[in-house]
DNA sequence: ACGCCTGGTTCCGTTTTGTGGAACTTCGCT
DNA sequence: AGCGAAGTTCCACAAAACGGAACCAGGCGT
């Protein structure tokens, strides 16, 4: 479909054929990286012309796609791209194969258990699936909770590197919702040390008093990950030691959700393309 | 900018007036809801002609933004929007980080706080956290406020020299909002020469009746400063007194807003970098 | 089976956008 | 003052999007 008249080196075309694919494709650049990102380095990064690049960059600014940031030479997110990732991740989960995976879970484990991804330094709920037992949290899709005090927090905490994670967590203390949230940061950069060495972590009561929680990565091959499923209880029900025991299914569920992402494209081939 | 023989109703011009920008309000719609939607749909929720959309819907899911499901007549996300939502959301440690610092502020003045910075002659919030309680002014990130009328603005305008200051000024006349705005040029300026030598400003009901503003700069080591952190309240619960106590929480959130924008661009080779 | 209606798909001349080399402006540095 | 590197603007030109009209399913009522 792409011939024309092949005279250029082609510099940039793994960047998309079209210039709304293009348009795509650097907002995956800038995606790509916990940075910012100058003119100048996009124009390195995609091979594209500098005035394309500005253009590009001008047309987003101004539909609060993106954001300038610092002294006015950088880009970051702006808050409609926020919003509109946060849309997304949220309103894809219901009739997915996902939401298939955590009733699963639920009816192995008797107990709720949800999807959750990091959102600025905040847990948010993608998806959810009640166990039928009559005591049980209430916690709707959607709904978020800070980093430091959930199981699915520390996982994404575990992800990082210590300078990112000082960068979302030092600048304003660690909140304390129970007795048994940790508020003192070298503890808890042990404790997700801890939860990267293991690879799950527990929330044993520290972000609502009677709430017990575990949660493992859903890995990506190479990449971090940005989604995690997690078990809830109230103690009444489970200890760390059956938490535990849970671990398997858990484990079970996230490889699920592993491969229905990476699952690959269509059923019919487009005739049309080729 | 855009006008044209404007003979139609103009159904759908919501949707963004280039063609990339509609593009993104397409996913917008599609994001918008945990529902799969038909060609047919879309038409209607976009009020865009048939062709329009089918071939957006090509588009996208040639580039496997979205995917067809079931019968291959509906539309639903695909792996690689999904992963640029994930993405997005995962490497965004700098937003994350001042939205932790809003809120710890907010939580320690009790009022609602926003960090803004000045885009052209008008200051745009950037994040904001409101206050719990229930008298408060209600105002988005996003949403923009002439430079001469609220606090952020005059901070930007005390780091201009007086002759940049007069460009970004002088081309109309300042409006009135309410009866404290000041719309005097010459009173604008000493105004403004006294925020500079304090460091802070105050806007007193000069945007909208009953609300008292205070703002400082986050600075950067030598270059001007593009951002600011305000704390606004409704004058019922707070005076320009009460405002100046806050000055000490004010000017640490600030100095913690620095010390995240000043974090290393971390170790990316770039060449130019040295 | 056969029209018939509803949604999906393709055509194609017209209009609007995007493109990117070159030139210009800023600003930080020396 | 002068240099260099970044950002910004111009504009003739090429490519893409546009959308009315016409064309193709396939489900349904008779």
């Amino acid at each position: 479909m792409k011939v024309i008249q092949g005279l250029k080196p082609d510099p940039a075309e793994l960047l998309g054929d079209t210039p709304t694919m293009r348009l795509i494709a650097l907002l995956e650049v800038i995606a790509a990286k916990d940075e910012r990102y100058s003119l100048q380095r996009l124009v390195e990064e995609t091979g594209l012309p500098k005035p394309t690049v500005h253009r590009m960059l001008q047309q987003l600014e101004g539909a609060g796609l993106l954001q300038r940031e610092g002294d006015g030479r950088q880009y970051g997110t702006g808050v409609r791209l926020r919003r509109l990732a946060e849309n997304l991740l949220l309103n894809d989960s219901h009739h997915g194969a996902r939401h298939a995976v955590l009733r699963h879970l639920v009816n192995e484990v008797g107990e709720s258990c949800n999807i959750t991804a990091l959102s600025g330094s905040e847990v948010i709920y993608l998806d959810r699936v009640e166990t039928a037992a009559p005591l049980r949290f209430y916690l709707h899709p959607g709904s978020r909770v800070p980093a430091h005090c959930s199981a699915s927090g520390k996982i994404f905490l575990a992800q990082l590197t210590p300078a990112q994670r000082y960068r979302l967590l030092a600048h304003g203390p660690l909140e304390k919702y129970t007795a048994k949230t940790v508020t003192d940061l070298p503890r808890l950069e042990r404790e997700v040390r801890r939860v990267k060495k293991d690879g799950y972590a527990f929330d044993d009561e520290e972000f609502l008093p009677g709430l017990l929680c575990i949660a493992v990565a859903v890995s990506m091959p190479q990449s971090r990950s940005n989604l995690c499923v997690a078990i809830q209880a109230p103690v009444m029900r489970a200890s760390v030691e059956t938490a535990r025991r849970w671990l398997p299914a858990l484990q079970r569920a996230a490889e699920s959700l592993a491969a229905i992402d990476a699952e690959a494209p269509p059923l019919r081939g487009a005739r049309a393309r080729a």
